[in-house]
RNA sequence: GCGCUUGUAGCUCAGCUGGAUAGAGCUACGGACUUCUAAUCCGUAGGUCGGGGGUUCGAAUCCCUCCAAGCGCACCA
C-alpha cells in the first residue's frame, strides 16, 4: 500500500515531533487519538498540488499553540525533508503542506504489480479472521427482482474484497422455507399441480402469481408426475413433501439466475433446521434461564428494550406458534456458535427496522457490540421516464432480475450494481436499460483491457529491432528473470512525460483502493477506480505511440501491460470479464 | 406522529470521519482516424451543493430548523 503506509509513517514520524513540542510546554494537553484521526494524508484534489498532501499542520496548530505555518515548517523540516523518496515539498498558507514523491519511487512500486501479479492488489490485514456475509436471503417464493441484484452483486463484490484483504469469508444465503409464507406458496403449487390432473383445488386468495408458480407446478409435474397425489377423487397431495419440493425448486431457480451473473454462495442455511430436533426448545431454556423473556398476554416476550431495541418482541405467540423474530434469535445463536469473528449483514432499506433488533439480539447473548454489522442498502427504483413502476413480488409486477439480465448481459449487471455505495436511492430507468448496454461504462473499462490484448498481439506480429518475442512474454507473464531485472533496468525505464508517470501513479495506488474498499464496506471504491485508470490508459494511449514502426517503446509497453494486470485483478474482483478482443 | 436513508449540472451519480477554484459520465455543441482498436481522445457549454439559521481560520461536508422523496414502525414473514 502507498498512501496507507506513508500516512502510517507521517503518523508515527509526527507523534515524535508532537512530543518534543510537548516537552517545551508543557502546559499542552494533547488528545492525540483525536489528532490522529482527523489527520489525513491523500491525494489532494487538485493534481496541481502535488501528489499528496496533509493538513497536519493546521489541525495541530489549535492543539499545540503554534501558528499552522510555523508547524508546517517544523513538519517539513523534521519529517518529509528527512524522507529520501520526497522530491519536493510545498507549504501553503494557510497551512497545507504539499509534497511530490519522487520518479524513481513511483517506478519503484510498479514492481510489485509483476513481481506479485494475480495477488497484486492484496493485503493481510484480516488475516486470521473469519466473517461471515449474508446477503440477498429472499424468500423462496418468487422470482429475485431488480433490487436483489443489487444485493447479489454488492455482496459477491464485498465478500471478494473483505478475501483480497486477508479475511476468510463465508457467503450465506438464509432460506426462509418455515412458517406460513412457505406454506401459502406451497398451496399454491398444490392447487395448480392437482389442476394438471383435472382435481380441482381452490387457489389461495392472497397467493402468489400464478404466472410463477405456474412453473414451479409444472416443473414438479415433469420431474414427479403423479408422485404426490395420494387420492384421485379427492384433493390431496402428501403436504409436508410437496412444500420441501416447491421451495426447493423455487431455490433451484433462484440460484441458476444468481450463478447466471456469477453470485454463488458457501452455504444456504435453512430457517427450518433452526426447528429441528430440540432446537427451538433448547433456544428457550437458554432464553429462560439467562432472564432474557417473560410470559404476558398467553405470549412470551423477548426483553429487546433492555438491549436497545424500541420495543420488546413477541417470539412465541398465545397459540403457541413462534415468530419470525424467534427464527432471527435462534439463527443468530447459531451463527454465534460457528464462531465467526465478526458477522455483515446487507439488508435492504425496507428492512432497516432489523439493526436495533439484531443488535440487540446479539447483545443479549453476549456477542460484541462490533460483531454484528448491518449494512443497509437504499432500494432501486424502477421507472420508465417519469413514471415510477411499482416492483411488487406478490403482486408478479415489474422487472424480473432475469428479465435485466437477458436484456444487458451479466458484466453490464454486475457494473451497474457495484458503482454506487449502499447510500444510493439508485432509480434503474427501465427505458435506458437497452441504451445501457451501449453506454454502460463497463465497456470503457473492458475496452482499455482490450486495447492492451491488441498491443500486444501487434507486437508478435511484427519483426521488433529492439525487443524479443521471449522479452515480452517474459513481462507479459511477470517471469522471476524479468522481476528480478525490474529494478536494475530502470535507467531504461525513465518516464518521459506526465502521462507515462500519472498511469504509473494511478497502478500504484490499486492495493490503497482494496484496503479503503474493505474498512469503509465500499465495492463501488474499486469500480471507480478502475474507471479512473481506464480513463487515464485511454489518456496515455491517445497521447503516446508505443509501437512505432519496428521499435517498441519498452517503458510504455511496461505501463501498459502492468494497466492490463491490474484491470484484470480489479475486474475479477468485481466478477466483470476482461476480454482480450473487443 | 416517531425512526432510518437521501436531496449536488438537463439526466445518472462521486465528493460528506470539515480543507484549497465543488468533480465525473450521459445529453448538447465544436474538433481529432494515411500511424498500436474512434466502444477512444481533446475542447465548449452547463451549479445559489433543497431553503433558512448556527458552529470556525475555513462548511456541499458538522449542529438546529423547515421543505421534498424513498423506506420502516405487527402475537405478518
Amino acid at each position: 500500500m502507498l498512501i496507507n503506509s506513508l500516512k502510517c509513517r507521517f503518523l508515527s514520524d509526527l507523534e515524535n515531533v508532537v512530543l518534543k513540542n510537548k516537552k517545551i510546554d508543557k502546559k499542552i494537553d494533547l488528545n492525540m487519538d483525536k489528532i490522529f484521526k482527523s489527520i489525513r494524508l491523500e491525494e489532494p484534489k487538485n493534481k496541481e498540488f502535488g501528489d499528496l498532501t496533509t493538513n497536519a499542520a493546521m489541525v495541530l496548530s489549535s492543539q499545540v499553540k503554534k501558528k499552522p505555518m510555523e508547524l508546517a515548517e517544523e513538519i517539513n523540516k523534521q519529517i518529509l525533508s528527512k524522507w529520501k523518496f520526497v522530491e519536493s515539498v510545498a507549504l501553503i498558507a494557510p497551512g497545507f503542506i504539499n509534497f511530490n514523491l519522487k520518479d524513481k519511487f513511483v517506478f519503484e512500486s510498479l514492481n510489485k504489480i509483476f513481481s506479485e501479479d494475480k495477488c497484486y492488489g492484496e493485503n493481510k490485514s484480516g488475516a486470521g479472521k473469519r466473517i461471515q456475509i449474508e446477503y440477498v436471503s429472499s424468500n423462496p417464493t418468487g422470482n429475485l427482482h431488480i433490487g436483489h441484484g443489487r444485493w447479489g452483486v454488492m455482496g459477491d463484490v464485498l465478500s471478494n474484497i473483505y478475501e483480497k484483504n486477508g479475511f476468510d469469508v463465508q457467503r450465506e444465503y438464509y432460506v426462509n422455507d418455515y412458517g406460513t409464507q412457505a406454506k401459502i406458496f406451497a398451496e399454491c403449487v398444490k392447487s395448480l399441480y392437482l389442476k394438471r390432473f383435472g382435481i380441482k383445488f381452490s387457489y389461495p386468495k392472497d397467493g402468489y402469481p400464478e404466472k410463477t408458480v405456474a412453473v414451479v407446478a409444472e416443473k414438479i409435474y415433469e420431474s414427479y408426475g403423479d408422485k404426490f397425489i395420494l387420492n384421485k377423487d379427492e384433493p390431496a397431495t402428501n403436504d409436508a413433501e410437496m412444500e420441501k419440493i416447491s421451495i426447493d425448486m423455487m431455490l433451484s431457480f433462484i440460484r441458476e439466475t444468481l450463478l447466471s451473473i456469477g453470485v454463488e454462495f458457501d452455504n444456504w442455511f435453512y430457517e427450518s433446521s433452526l426447528y429441528k430436533n430440540d432446537n427451538f426448545e433448547k433456544a428457550m431454556k437458554f432464553l429462560r434461564e439467562n432472564n432474557l423473556v417473560y410470559e404476558q398476554e398467553d405470549a412470551l416476550w423477548f426483553k429487546a428494550t433492555s438491549y436497545g431495541d424500541d420495543k420488546d418482541r413477541v417470539i412465541v405467540r398465545g397459540d403457541g406458534n413462534p415468530t419470525y423474530f424467534a427464527s432471527d434469535i435462534m439463527y443468530l445463536m447459531n451463527k454465534k456458535e460457528r464462531g465467526f469473528d465478526f458477522l455483515i449483514y446487507i439488508l435492504g432499506a425496507d428492512h432497516h427496522g432489523y439493526i436495533s433488533r439484531l443488535k440487540a439480539i446479539g447483545k443479549s447473548i453476549g456477542m460484541n457490540s462490533d460483531a454484528v454489522n448491518i449494512i443497509i442498502g437504499q432500494l432501486v427504483r424502477l421507472v420508465e421516464g417519469k413514471e415510477v413502476l411499482k416492483m411488487s413480488r406478490r403482486k408478479g409486477k415489474g422487472m424480473t432480475l432475469d428479465d435485466l439480465i437477458r436484456h444487458v448481459g451479466k458484466d453490464a449487471v454486475r457494473y451497474f450494481f457495484s458503482m454506487n455505495s449502499f447510500d444510493t436511492h439508485m432509480d434503474f430507468d427501465l427505458s435506458l436499460a437497452k441504451k445501457k448496454s451501449n453506454q454502460n461504462p463497463v465497456f470503457y473499462v473492458q475496452y482499455a483491457h482490450a486495447r492492451i490484448g491488441s498491443i500486444i498481439r501487434k507486437l508478435r506480429e511484427i519483426d521488433l529491432e529492439n525487443a524479443s518475442e521471449k522479452e515480452i512474454s517474459e513481462i507479459e507473464n511477470s517471469s522471476a528473470g524479468f522481476c528480478e531485472n525490474f529494478l536494475l533496468n530502470m535507467k531504461k525505464y525513465e518516464f518521459k512525460n506526465n502521462s507515462e508517470r500519472n498511469i504509473a501513479w494511478v497502478l500504484s495506488l490499486f492495493p490503497d483502493i482494496i484496503y479503503d474498499a474493505c474498512k469503509n464496506n465500499a465495492p463501488y471504491l474499486v469500480t471507480q477506480y478502475l474507471y479512473r485508470l481506464s480513463g487515464e490508459f485511454h489518456y496515455f494511449y491517445n497521447h503516446n505511440i508505443i509501437i512505432s514502426k519496428n521499435k517498441v517503446n519498452m517503458i510504455r509497453l511496461v505501463l501498459a501491460i502492468a494497466t492490463k494486470k491490474v484491470l484484470k485483478n480489479g475486474l475479477d474482483i468485481l466478477g466483470i470479464s476482461a476480454p482480450e478482443k473487443m
